[in-house]
DNA sequence: AGTAATAGGGTTATCGATAACCCTAATTTA
DNA sequence: TAAATTAGGGTTATCGATAACCCTATTACT
């Protein structure tokens, strides 16, 4: 590999001086200046950031954690997250946590060790606190995105999952439903804990009881049905509508639902967070709260690059983007 | 940051037996050997892979360039990608091209500046030539996924785009068609190339006259209706069934249609290649050939890998990987 | 007992780039 | 014209880690 030690022996100037050519710092002549550039596209030069970063104190990497990349709320952040990264002239170090604790743990300690600036974090849930108290420890600059976690101050990036699920259970409302079972995410996960509470809230102020045996707490990325619809189903007085706390729930739901020769929406209605993207588009059939997804990841990089830059104010700067309710056709009139 | 300088001093050693006992060389006593880690663990000592880096000449860290992360096929191809890569001890660089060759040459010169080990690479088309060249150029081994580049020999793991066409054309056929259009992809593709071939391939099987008023090659990223529909249905005879090279344009395609009151399949048959994922899940709509694209990342992660540590043949390997039809319900007998 | 071998660990140079400071000739200024 | 600037560029140390080699007690061997 050439360094700016062969510019400089080529271009007969010291190292310091390609060094300074390189970063238009210093006073170098106009003359010298295109001698030493010239060189370097001859030999096709191209600094080696390693050294760069060594010396520098900084990396112009940022990390971006998530929990699920084939997950379309991920994925799209992630291109959000992209696009701004590359505007704003920063690398992406790309991991994914599977919701796994150990797995992100590898990833803190990954990150950490790659001395990144930053790290734009989706955290796995609660217990993400003291991967994130590391990296604190270690002064490295982040930003949580969709998932608040107690005991951590910090700028953070989320939706707001009470008012999502106020609207869609409202929605049901007004179709009618009274039986409305809440299939949701680990409660260990702050927007499992607002999706639930926004369901009860909706009820509440309709004057319907919250009946346990309709929730289930289960995890946002596997849908196991042995451990989900018989408990719904098999009650004296089973849900109509099924309110499902993500995208994957509601695919896994409305699957086990039609196995088990139930259509949706005829005898189940069913809605959800979080929009499918494609799927949507090509079939505008599930009744959604839709997360600006993109905004998410690209925001979240600004309000990273600001912190690291030391351009935020000092506080921690909470964003809530609201959802959107889509209406569509998993979802009707009771009994209709 | 704490360094081992930091470690070697509280533990009364030199740097280098620290250095020694991190990576297991040398020769150190057991009791040594213990007070050091210890004193690491007191001090959360995290080597900085950057030192590191500088002076192994290697970085741990490989490139993933894809051309479009909210396609489902890239997205289970960089999950595949993702976790090989955390298995074999590396982190992975993320880039976007969107099938620009600017950005493309943009994460070209960003990857050689962060020295990766090597490049996983999916390119734009046909001009990514050169930046294959730069990365040969500069002796970073790379991986080709999913398009062959005219020019270069290379690793490379691939569909096989002409029997998946193939395949596709063949079942259109046997439902009775011969009226069939195919939305392409730019001719600039491999991939765009051979599904064009083996389309015509199985037309002619058939005794089907290859119409060219009935093919369109554009992009296999935007859809653009103007560009494509009317072109195909303002025809003295317009086809019966559609082939669209990628789920994208499939999706495009059918929105198209319905917004024209053209039922699918009653009105129109469409079939495309690779699958939906969530979308198919919800919805076992489309006809598919669908490509095994978490394998595609996997594999290629591998092979390079292999490439890396030198235990490869020195050949170029080209890996193919059969695609699946699957039959659902997007295309149908004619006329019925 | 005297030499060779080994265990255990230290010294120094190096990877590629930059910061901080220094030096000299040419130009300006009083 | 002498002193002070300034333009243009060079020297040296440094970032954190490792390779290659060196050194000194022990221990083993003949």
């Amino acid at each position: 590999m050439v360094t700016i030690y062969d510019i400089a022996e080529k271009a007969n100037v010291s190292a310091m001086t390609v060094s300074k050519v390189i970063n238009n710092t210093g006073r170098i002549s106009e003359q010298t200046r295109k001698r030493v550039k010239k060189v370097m596209e001859e030999l096709n030069y191209i600094p080696n950031s390693n050294a760069r970063s060594l010396v520098l104190q900084q990396t112009q990497i940022l990390s971006l954690l998530i929990t699920d990349i084939t997950n379309p709320f991920y994925t799209s952040l992630a291109r959000g997250a992209e696009d701004s990264a590359k505007k704003l002239g920063y690398r992406l170090l790309f991991g994914n946590s599977d919701e796994d604790y150990d797995k992100e743990q590898d990833y803190v300690d990954m990150i950490l060790s790659t001395r990144v600036d930053g790290v734009l974090f989706a955290p796995a849930g609660d217990h993400s606190l003291k991967h994130l108290e590391k990296l604190r420890a270690h002064n490295i600059p982040f930003v949580i995105m969709d998932r608040a976690v107690p005991g951590i101050e910090s700028d953070i990036v989320s939706g707001d999952s009470m008012q999502g699920a106020r609207n869609l259970v409202d929605y049901l409302i007004s179709l009618g439903h009274r039986r409305i079972a809440l299939v949701n995410g680990s409660l260990d996960v702050s927007t499992a804990r607002l999706r639930y509470q926004g369901y009860a809230e909706a009820l509440q102020l309709h004057g319907i009881a919250l009946d346990d045996r309709l929730v289930i707490h289960k995890s946002y990325r596997e849908y196991k049905d042995e451990d989900q619809l018989p408990h719904l189903l098999e009650q004296p007085s089973p849900p109509t509508a099924i309110f499902a706390a993500n995208n994957f729930l509601a695919v896994g739901v409305i699957n086990a639902l039609r196995q088990r020769g139930i259509r949706v929406p005829e005898d189940m209605s069913v809605v959800c967070f979080d929009d499918l993207d494609l799927s949507s588009a090509l079939d505008p059939f599930l009744t959604v709260a839709a997360q600006p997804a993109y905004q998410f990841g690209a925001m979240g990089i600004q309000l990273l690059v600001e912190r690291i830059q030391g351009s935020a104010v000092p506080e921690a700067r909470k964003i809530i983007l609201p959802s959107e309710l889509i209406i569509r056709s998993s979802a009707k009139t009771i009994g209709k």
